[in-house]
DNA sequence: GTGAAAGCGCTAACAC
DNA sequence: GTGTTAGCGCTTTCAC
């Protein structure tokens, strides 16, 4: 069966497409009450479903919100790896999906472009996850569309930021385990001079041990990559060193290697090891012990994602850069406490 | 600035939009090399990008292809607990990309209809997760749409399906267990009255025992959420029971619930419990010891299944069910077999 | 309060 | 080979 289209309501009610739009668009006042009855009853009979695509090309707004992520290296297709955005998504499409906003899914890397994709789509705005730096700023070209950028540390006063405090954060981990007693705490992470998020948790790291001091020791910070593997890879290398007794990861998926490759070992956590993950990702109330961790609720945090895209699109977010809190998660793998 | 239009390409190269259309579309045959070379430079120059929605609206399709998540309890936003779907979107998306499409993602529930969704966007196609039975399918309404289900079991004709053979996989667990001399197999699943697929993996543990001369025990089937939580409920409840030695999962995530509750009670696994999985998401490799389960790869699945919908959508594809392979990934938490 | 008509960007049948 | 044109479904200005 063909399309039902504003036009078919309009034949069917003897009334011009004009004002079956007007009610279309709650634009109430420019329509009779009766005549707003009768085209909504109308409507509803035919089962119209307005086209996004012609609001679109009418220049309305696709309804349409991007979400990117970046796709670091090319060979690489699991971007969902990390249930980090799966756990953010879920939440930023609840959402929008409440607000009659859908969202369309998109990789970006060398070959193709964010502008392309947002031009494509007529995107009313976009999420986009990891751009870290500056180079990766350039990435996304300069259309004036509302965009959002989670967790990145660019000074570019066009994008509007939703951040955590880094810096503060990877502090209080850190001095939970230096009031614990631990002495020598190790910090696992991934590349820190590729980002400016993980600098920011390296210079938390830093004040912490400094304001107790104990002195900053480089041979405790354990770079690789932000996997499970390399958690692993970093616990080996962490019990072959005899005095380390605290770690902080800066990703949960890092505890979770390390966590179980001390236990594969024999050793005891929290007794001979206390570990602090990052994010709170639901893996962290998935080991055991259950991880203390640093996070909020990710969903939670992906709706205000999509509060705030809104807000922006429609002109009433002012601030550029918004903060999002978090909480210390105590959990069991850090000693118990008063 | 401006977008820019297919006409502002044919107005700077003095030819007309039919033409630009044309080398747009590659329909070269119809144009000359020479005016081809001449226009496609300029559209670099001009940084031209086409508008779906104006070619969506032409009646050309929309690129897009929708992913349908049926979220089953309306207060529940977590669609992506499960990080089955992630690991599927993360193969699906790649493959789409790759071949021009994007995705847009849709939860549905009783509020937001299935058909709404697809006209409105002029969807081409659609992928739809977790459409068990034939209530389900009813929601799927009526319109000639490609839909490709991804494990279904409705009769359906007018849908195309992607589905294991869940009663084979099944059976070849149970007979696993039952090789390695096991006597009482639990079996930790959802409810299975609601769910065709969990019907099939439960005959298909019942034909194994049965093969084996094993009487079938109701008391052995363990039914609950899909969740960790219920896994580690299992877990209690089964290790309450003196006789049960090996225990199958129909899915990680229980199978992980089990796992960690088992070590926490002090329990050896493989040689205490030998417990196999379902599905083969990541978590199974990043448990400790790494999970024995059935499954393929998820990402591979997700991109065969891109492949599939864009055959189904070209008219390409005959045959309305597809079946996946599935293996059996030896690991850990069974005993080594030689 | 309602309608006519132009225009959004693109496609394709048809004419030249 | 290339141009003309109608039309896809909707919004909105401007008449009435």
């Amino acid at each position: 069966m063909k399309r039902v289209t504003i036009k078919d309501i309009a034949e069917a009610c003897n009334v011009s497409k004009a004002t079956v739009s007007y009610v279309v668009n709650g634009k109430l006042n420019k329509v009779s009450p009766e005549m707003v009855k009768k085209i909504t009853a109308m409507m509803e009979k035919m089962e119209y479903v307005p086209s996004l695509s012609a609001k679109s090309l009418a220049g309305k707004g696709s309804k349409l919100i991007g979400v990117v992520i970046p796709q670091v290296d090319v060979t690489q297709k699991m971007i969902f790896d990390n249930p980090f955005y799966s756990e953010f998504l879920s939440g930023l499409e609840y959402y929008l999906r409440q607000a009659g906003y859908s969202i369309v899914l998109s990789v970006i890397n060398r070959d193709n472009c964010f502008e392309d994709m947002m031009k494509k789509w007529n995107l009313d705005g976009a999420v986009v996850f990891g751009i870290d730096n500056e180079e990766m700023v350039k990435a996304l070209g300069n259309q004036k569309m509302p965009i959002l950028l989670i967790d990145s540390y660019t000074t570019n006063r066009r994008f509007y930021r939703m951040n955590l405090r880094d810096e503060e954060a990877s502090f209080v981990a850190t001095t939970l385990l230096v009031e614990e007693g631990q002495k020598n705490i190790a910090l696992v992470t991934g590349k820190v001079d590729k980002s400016i998020l993980l600098q920011r948790r390296l210079s938390g790291y830093k004040s912490a041990l400094e304001q107790h001091h104990i002195p900053f020791d480089p041979k405790l910070v354990f770079e690789g990559d932000v996997t499970y593997e390399y958690g692993v890879q970093a616990a080996n290398e962490i019990m072959g060193m005899s005095d380390i007794t605290g770690i902080i990861a800066t990703a949960d998926i890092l505890a979770l290697g390390i966590l179980n490759q001390m236990q594969a070992s024999g050793k005891n956590i929290p007794n001979e090891y206390s570990i602090v993950g990052f994010d709170d990702t639901y893996q962290a109330k998935m080991m055991y012990p259950k991880l203390t961790t640093i996070g909020q609720n990710i969903s939670r945090r992906g709706e205000l994602a999509g509060e705030l895209i809104l807000k922006i699109i429609h002109g009433e977010q002012t601030e550029k850069e918004y903060f999002m809190d978090f909480e210390v998660l105590l959990r069991e793998t850090t000693r118990k406490r008063d």
